[in-house]
This record gives structure tokens, C-alpha cells and sequence, in this order.
DNA sequence: AATATAACTTGACAGTGTCAAGATAGAGTG
DNA sequence: CACTCTATCTTGACACTGTCAAGTTATATT
């Protein structure tokens, strides 16, 4: 066996230091980033990652599995947005209100596979650890921020589901539907606005 | 149950009556039913269809193709639960904004793979005729519906898309992370407790 | 230096969408 | 009635997918 078919059977090796579980991730996330957020494949993120076809299978015990890794992250980013917002906002609850929908719709456009993809009703495996931290914070986000706003004698969860819902849809059907109503994408309007009719809903009661 | 895999073959022989189309949309339906708004398969619509692994590709160019064919027929179920609300419905304005959040709640439960199919963000055939009249019905009523709330001096649609939003939001919340969050789902407010919310801020000016 | 184990690779299998080419039924034509 | 023609489907192939079993190798431990 001479050098060069050597450098070709035998390329540069990944160290064996456990980062390949992070870098299929990479993979999953820019894989859905170019293809679109039903295009996963297990094997495509191996040969991104410089794998062979089978190695996801060591990390994860299935397709699931790499979903699961791929939405906790979602999920992380997705907090991040929401954090970043909060951090650049008055202290007045009801800019923070405005800060957390905006950042909600930061991600969604953002990353708007990655959206998709942790909102498409598809089977995570929700009692993983990092997937459920990173998925509850982001509920926690939301609480905390509609604490202060909440009725006196309301149930704080009438008001958090309220507000979810409103930006939920919002960027989702901003993500889904408006590009494709020729006549709708020119009168369609910033969440800010709806924010405000949401607010007239809503009086701070600090 | 044989018989049942069976009910979406007419005759037992088919005939050449071109009413394969419409059995492979029947076929496409039930197998997101079963199996998920994920899991649509152009073999598997053949083999519950009876017909050869290849035959769905005489009528639809590709599985974009039928996707399309299904959305549309989604679109017409979401538009039927609309305006069978509609139909019972008081002749006042609020409470028709009621009816149709309520009929936009009914498909969303009643077919939630079918739901979270039509808006999963994938690509259809947007200018396919069956699906473009079905989809632009269904903002139609909703334009309708609003049309005798809009305040004076305000863009009609800075209403539509804060209602879509709001109800669009709570129902995809709760097809996609409702039952994931435990402590969540025993407070989930019904719609109408929300919509209830969205009236205060959008007084009747009629 | 020997071994044990974690982290992969290789190979196989059934499933998928899509295309090309072949078959056939049933309508239309003489 | 026989003949042809065409829409409709079937058959077969290909490259791709996820998953599993079995083999290989690199590194840590002894």
C-alpha cells in the first residue's frame, strides 16, 4: 500500500472526544436550514459530520432521537431570543409583554425551519433532558413576563395561553400562510399592533 | 379488519372511470389519520387504493403533486366546519366571530393530522385550482365575519390577522405542545374564554 | 505490553419516490 | 365485427432512506 492510497483509504480521522454527538446536531440544524424543515436524514447529517451512515445510530437510538437533540436546541435558541429582547427592555411590564413577542417572532423569522420543525406536531421524545429543560424555560419565560399583567381574581394561565396564542399564531402563520395570499402579504400587520389591541385586553393592574 | 382497508375501493375491481384520483385523496386522508400528519406515503396510498405502487403517479405529477390534492381537501373540511358554526350561529357580529373561532377549533380536533398538515409550512402547489379556491374560501369567511367589527379608521386587515392569529395560535397549541407540558393542560382555558378576551379589545361598533 | 471497551465502520434489508417501458381495457372507426 | 388508438394502469429498475447485526479500531486501563 503506497502513501496515496493510503491517504485515500484512510482519511483524517474525528477524535474519539465525544463531540461528534454535537456536531450531527450542527448538521441536523443546518441540514434543515438548507432543505427545509421536513427534509431531516439521518444519513445526509453523518456525511456532513464526516461520518459513516450508521455512526447517528451510536448517539441516537433512532431518527427521534436526533430530532429530540436537534428541537432542544430549537429550544434553546429560541429562549435566547426571548432573553436577548428581555435584557434591551424597560422594566415596565408591559414593554416586557412587547419584548417577549418580539422575540418569539426574532426566532421565528430568524430560524424559521427550525421553528417548523419544533412545531410540526411530529413525536419528540419529551422526557429528555435537555429537550425538556430548554422547553420549559421557554413556557417560564413566558409566565414570569405575564405575571405581573394578570387580573386580579384571573387565572394566570387564561392570560399566558392568550398571549401565547396570539404570538404563536402570528409568526406561525406568517411562517406558513401569508407569502402565499398574493393579496394579503401587502396590508399584513406588524405584531406590535396587534400587541397594542392585545393590551387594551389587558390593563396593567401594578 | 380487511373490509375496512377495502372501503376505499368502490368495486372490486376498479373500473378506468377516472375515479382512481379521488380514492388515492380518500386513501392519502385516512393514512395521515392513522399514521400521522408526517407519515403520508405514495405506495401506501396505491396499496389502500388498490392499484399498483406507480398508478398515483399517472395523476399527480409527485407526491407534492397529491399532497396538494389532500391539502385542498383539507381546506374544504376546514371551510365546512367554519360555516356549519356560521349556520347555527345568532346573526349578531360578535357572536359569529364566536361560531367561526369555534369551527376553526372543530376541524382542528376533528382532523388534527389533516390540520397540522395544511399548515406544516411544506410546499404545495399553491396555484392548483382545487386547493387556491378551497384556501382563499377559507379567508374569505373570516374576512366576512370580521368585516361589520372593524373600527372606524382601522386597516380591516389588522383585525383578520389578530383574530386568525389568536385562534389559529390556540388551536396549533394545542394540537402540537398542550399534552406535552403535564402541569399545563389541567388550567388550559377554553377558546371562548379568550375570544371573550380579544371582544374587550374590539368593541362591536355596529 | 496486553486487554477491554467505547466509538465507530461495513454490509445488509425493507421501505421510499420517481422514471422508463410494457401491457390492457374500452372507446372510437372502418 | 375486426382494428386501431389512447388513457390508464403495471412492471421493473434505480438511488435514496432508517435500522439492525456484526466487524473493526483507537484509546484508557491494567
Amino acid at each position: 500500500m503506497t502513501d496515496e492510497d493510503r491517504m485515500t483509504v484512510t482519511p483524517p480521522r474525528r477524535k474519539r472526544d465525544g463531540s461528534l454527538r454535537k456536531a450531527l446536531v450542527d448538521a441536523g440544524v443546518a441540514l434543515l436550514r438548507e432543505r427545509g424543515p421536513d427534509k431531516l436524514s439521518l444519513r445526509e447529517c453523518a456525511a456532513k459530520a464526516g461520518v459513516s451512515h450508521a455512526a447517528p445510530g451510536y448517539h441516537f437510538k433512532n431518527i427521534t432521537g436526533l430530532s429530540t437533540a436537534i428541537a432542544g436546541r430549537g429550544f434553546a435558541l429560541f429562549c435566547q431570543a426571548m432573553e436577548q429582547r428581555l435584557d434591551a427592555s424597560p422594566p415596565a411590564a408591559t414593554e416586557r409583554l412587547s419584548a417577549i413577542c418580539q422575540g418569539y417572532l426574532d426566532f421565528a423569522t430568524g430560524h424559521p425551519e427550525l421553528f417548523l420543525f419544533i412545531f410540526s406536531g411530529q413525536k419528540f421524545n419529551e422526557d429528555d433532558e435537555e429537550f425538556a429543560v430548554h422547553a420549559s424555560r421557554a413556557y417560564a419565560i413566558l409566565r414570569e413576563t405575564c405575571a405581573p399583567l394578570i387580573p386580579e381574581g384571573t387565572d394566570p394561565e387564561e392570560i399566558e395561553i392568550l398571549v401565547w396564542s396570539l404570538v404563536h399564531g402570528y409568526a406561525h402563520l406568517a411562517m406558513t400562510r401569508k407569502k402565499e395570499n398574493p393579496g394579503l402579504g401587502r396590508g399584513w400587520p406588524e405584531l406590535g399592533t396587534l400587541v397594542t389591541h392585545l393590551q387594551k385586553a389587558l390593563p396593567d393592574p401594578g
